[in-house]
DNA sequence: CATAATGAGGAATGCGGAATCCGGATTCCG
DNA sequence: CGGAATCCGGATTCCGCATTCCTCATTATG
């Protein structure tokens, strides 16, 4: 627990890491998180004992990019949530949602398993549905929505679009207009 | 292209055809398809050697296990369709896929996977689409459904139901509630 | 500039699991 | 019964990756 003088880190090992987030975080958004290490290092124009040193395991550094990506998203949903319209909003963040996973292969596979009910990730689940009782409780308000709906109706909204949108089973936008209609009142 | 007078296959080799077959059935059921060969194999009661001969590659004991079940499936739905209160068709429709998808960990993955628009699994995907598109003329001809549901509104419906139910993100039959009322009319 | 510390690279290794092989056991048929 | 024809079992091979390790290159520091 001393502070035995350290060096600073090399510039050049600090992009590498760079490099490496970035190319692995395009690589999953095209083609989700099946990718191989070598493949992430080769992009990332590295040797493979460079990304391992960055990030000691596959996990690692799936966990690195998703964070991120994670936290990206939930901040846009509380912008939207703030900025908008009371009864718009709901609508407005599901099409975020489905705009961002649509356009990231590896965040609709993670998206799909955060919403169920399994531990991992599960700030990035609270976090989303925390921005999302807010949202349900203005519609609500404006009797936008049912009295009965909660975050767990959006919850499995959500997990539902990033299925439809990861197997491409049709048009997301249509499928979204029907779970906002199976929330309005009555 | 002769006929060798062909011995009748013995009747070991079948009943062992069959145990495999029921052991993986039960387990994909269990736990999905990501169980391994030994293991199948082992519940079997038989050899993995015995288990390659019946089923020369894990994908075609898959194969015959899920086409196997995608019948039953079919044949449970067209059934409803024809016995139903025409209103209730969809409903009910619905509510059986969901029954059977919560009880069999397996179908739920290779039905989420099969409304997806890639080729494989293309006529599970058309039989209970077939059935589906009868269900609608049927409640849109009551106005029970609005006149712009289509078959594919089905389809996501189902595929997002398999993941929800997959992934324990939920409360399935709510899901199923709240998608039908998106379908109504207005 | 010298040199110690840190990082880079990528061949080599380890491992999980599907698929193969073949000596021995079983079953069919005359 | 006898002896093919078939089938069984599971050790073994093969293969695709992730991960490790060791040598050499690059950088920070005085």
């Amino acid at each position: 627990m001393s502070t035995p003088r350290t060096r600073k880190t090399r510039t050049d090992a600090e992009r590498n890491r760079d490099r490496v987030l970035e190319a692995a975080r395009a690589l999953f958004a095209e083609s989700g998180y099946e990718v191989q290490m070598s493949e992430v290092a080769r992009a990332a124009g590295v040797g493979i004992g460079t990304l391992y040193r960055k990030f000691p395991t596959r996990e690692a550094l799936i966990e690195a990019v998703a964070e991120h990506r994670a936290a990206d998203i939930v901040a846009a949903a509380r912008r939207l949530a703030d900025a908008d319209d009371p009864a718009q909003g709901l609508a407005r963040f599901l099409h975020h949602m489905g705009e961002v996973l649509s356009d990231d292969r590896g965040m609709s596979e993670v998206v799909e398993k955060a919403m169920g009910s399994s531990e991992p990730r599960e700030e990035t689940r609270e976090a989303l549905l925390a921005v999302a009782a807010e949202l349900i409780d203005r519609a609500r308000a404006r009797g936008a929505v049912g009295q009965e709906v909660t975050t767990g109706d959006v919850n499995m909204i959500i997990c539902g679009l990033a299925a439809v949108i990861r197997n491409e089973a049709g048009d997301w936008r249509r499928y979204v207009e029907v779970a906002l209609g199976g929330l309005r009142p009555l």
